[in-house]
RNA sequence: GCCAACGUAGCUCAGCUGGCCAGAGCGGCUGACUUGUAAUCAGCGGGUCGGGGGUUCGAAUCCCUUCGUUGGCUCCA
């Protein structure tokens, strides 16, 4: 008698073994038929497992979080199947599953998207038969027989422990995988291969290049197509469109991944610099500037010459060699180094926006996003151990307070220390557990990666979510226990003795030009009264109107606003049109009318029109509105 | 750096199984219209078809090479 315990307490006995299936149609057959899976005792395993004891278990329908990675593996592996048809010579290595979708690496012909639908055709008649995943077990030899010619395979093998070996098979096509997997290949209602990218044999450049081809999987055709609208939607917002569009910044071949700022990208530019050295003020920052190209001596000093050297621009002026700064903080050392420090002045805050060049291999440049030339927002704390909760929480913070204002949510993640690193064992617990209670009393959780921190100390990073739900890590908060020491930093505790100060790297923006395009993407070019490149576009009624209009334009403008007039013969339909398009908040026409009341009639970008408005009480709204930095739309509220 | 795709007017794109003067829409300019909230009409300019080399009677179209962009690998702010 075996006793099957099921999520709701509910108790089910059988006679014998029972497998999922047997369970699942105890309850009903359409719930059966739903069923891809089972979870035995916190263990996921295949529909058709025998239950051979009492066992707690669930089975998985497609509602279940899991069911869709189990589905996308399955899909993997009829991927894997189709191309196996088509492309007889292909020899598979792995074939994950991934955020999204899954993908499988194949050393095969090189092949395009073009060989997509013929593809994806051998699929869907690979799901019209329906084949049942059988799973089997097989020692290490027999594992090593069966895949004799498969070289990458018998890899994996050799590189695995234990001696049983798990394999699915459906049809003809046999695979090395744990599982589970779908009862059978009929669950993959939809299925669409995405794309082709190289990839190597184990990340490893020297090996094998391998075609990895993309493709994601759905229990319903309906997810398929949310999913595609939402890539839809995030290619519509893509920062690199919305930048030639509202002329906020351009590349030019002439220098390769260093974006160039037009006017109406630096009015955003500043407006984020403007309200970042507020934030700093209150929060008791000073701010530094060092230069971008120091000599090689500080470099090696810094250990970046030995670590960091293909990534840094260098040139040899004066028969001294020179590098352009991939990072800020030998500069911040040097000056925190050039005069005794009392423990009476720490921690001492000290932020630069400091632009850094990192020469980022060719293939990974993409947008604003990743580029060779940008600033860092960057600070340098200076500490005494007992302040490093305290002032890591202080950040945190101030994190909290800048992204806030942007309307964007985060959450926080701890890297400990990794196999490599510098530094004793005592630094590293005195370390840690400095962030670890301040993110303890900063109270919003935080997810750990061990052994993830950098080789000279553990860290914090923060990801951030936009506003289609996408995640970007930006700001980093890094304790560092080699610099201070490299640059014999110092200063005098109450015992008026030498002491080592505990310094901190962090960045809330992170690179400025990155936070740029994230926050052109998480507000589709629509940026926040106080962000927008022109916050104003007055629209005189006709021609003659338009001396007036300027008029007014230089009033505003010395109120500090960001106005521009259309001056073009258009019809007020199309001016408005454009105005639109441009996403520029706030659009005042200029008729007769207005001229005589000294009103406006100011429409929004929502398509709301308030005529006879005061202009005081305009003027006193708006100042109003980016005073507070508001991300309502709604700026004539009430 | 590697693999793949792409590069035609300021922008978006057509042409690309080689062959009439390389096209369209938008933008720009000129003129008319002088407009009350998402495209007024007409006309006119504008292109080394990314650069270089080659095949060919003939190349935007085919081949080689180079630069750049995009998606991945990798790396990370």
């Amino acid at each position: 008698m075996i006793r099957i315990t099921l999520p709701d307490d509910s108790i089910r006995e059988f006679e014998n073994p029972p497998s999922g299936m047997d369970i699942a149609l105890s309850i009903s057959e359409g719930f059966a038929r739903n069923c891809i899976a089972m979870e035995i005792d916190g263990l996921l395993k295949d529909l058709n497992t025998s239950v051979d004891k009492d066992a707690n278990v669930r089975l998985l329908t497609p509602k279940d979080t899991e069911s869709i990675e189990i589905l996308r593996h399955s899909a993997a592996h009829v991927m894997a199947e189709a191309i196996l048809r088509l492309y007889p010579e292909a020899r598979l290595t792995i074939g994950p599953v991934v955020e999204n979708g899954f993908y499988y690496d194949i050393d095969m012909q090189s092949i395009s998207e073009e060989d997509f639908p013929k593809i994806e055709a051998e699929i869907q008649a690979i799901i019209k038969e329906k084949k049942p995943f059988i799973r089997k077990e097989m020692t290490r030899n027999e594992a090593r027989e069966r895949f004799k010619d498969e070289p990458y395979k018998l890899e994996i093998i050799d590189s695995l422990e234990g001696d049983i070996f798990s394999l699915y098979e459906q049809g003809g096509f046999i695979d090395l995988c744990r599982g589970p997997h779908l009862p059978h290949t009929g669950h993959i209602k939809a299925i669409k291969l995405m794309r082709v990218s190289g990839a190597y044999w184990r990340a490893d450049q020297s090996r094998q290049q391998l075609q990895r081809i993309y493709g994601t999987a759905f229990f319903d055709k309906k997810d398929l197509k949310a999913y595609l609208t939402l890539l839809e939607e995030a290619r519509k917002r893509d920062h690199r469109k919305l930048g030639v569009q509202l002329d906020l910044f351009s590349f030019h071949d002439e220098a390769p991944g260093m974006p160039f700022f037009h006017a109406k990208g630096m009015a955003v530019w500043n407006a984020l610099l403007e309200y970042w050295r507020e934030a700093h003020r209150d929060a008791g920052y000073v701010e530094t500037k060092t230069p971008i190209m120091l000599n090689r001596v500080l470099w090696e000093k810094s250990g970046h010459w030995e670590n960091y050297r293909e990534n840094m621009y260098t040139s040899r002026v004066d028969e001294m060699e020179y590098a352009i700064k991939p990072m800020n903080c030998p500069g911040g050392m040097l000056l925190f180094g050039m005069k005794p420090h009392s423990y009476k002045d720490l921690p001492h805050r000290a932020g630069e926006i400091g632009l850094v060049h990192r020469h980022e291999m060719s293939g990974a440049l993409s947008g604003l996003f990743r580029v060779r030339a940008f600033h860092q927002d960057d600070a340098h704390i200076f500490m005494t151990p007992e302040q490093i909760q305290q002032e890591i929480l202080g950040v945190l913070q101030l994190v909290d307070r800048v992204y806030a204002t942007f309307g964007l949510d985060f959450h926080l993640e701890l890297s400990t220390r990794p196999e490599k690193s510098i530094g004793s064992d005592a630094q590293w617990e005195q370390a840690t557990s400095g962030l670890r209670s301040a993110l303890d009393a900063y109270g919003k959780g935080y997810q750990v990666n061990e052994g993830d921190g950098a080789f000279y100390g553990p860290k914090i990073d923060i990801h951030i979510k936009d506003a289609i739900g996408r995640t970007w890590q930006c700001g980093t908060i890094q304790l560092d226990m080699a610099l201070p020491e490299r640059f014999d930093l110092s200063y005098i505790g109450k015992d008026n003795e030498k002491h080592r100060p505990i310094m901190i790297h962090r960045v809330i923006y992170g690179s400025i030009e990155r936070f740029f395009g994230i926050l052109t993407e998480h507000f589709a070019g629509k940026f926040p009264l106080w962000l927008a490149p022109v916050q104003i576009m007055l629209l005189p009624m006709n021609d003659d109107l338009i001396p007036a209009t300027e008029a007014l334009k230089k009033e505003l403008t010395a109120e500090g606003l960001r106005v521009e007039v259309d001056t073009r013969s258009e019809s007020l339909k199309k001016k408005v049109r454009d105005a639109q398009l441009l996403q520029i908040p706030l659009m005042v026409t200029i008729g007769a009318k207005e001229i005589e009341t000294k009103t406006f009639a100011v429409r929004t970008l929502d398509g709301r029109v308030i005529m006879g408005m005061e202009r005081s009480s305009f003027l006193e709204k708006v100042r109003e509105h980016i005073r507070r930095r508001s991300l309502s739309p709604e700026i004539f509220k009430d």
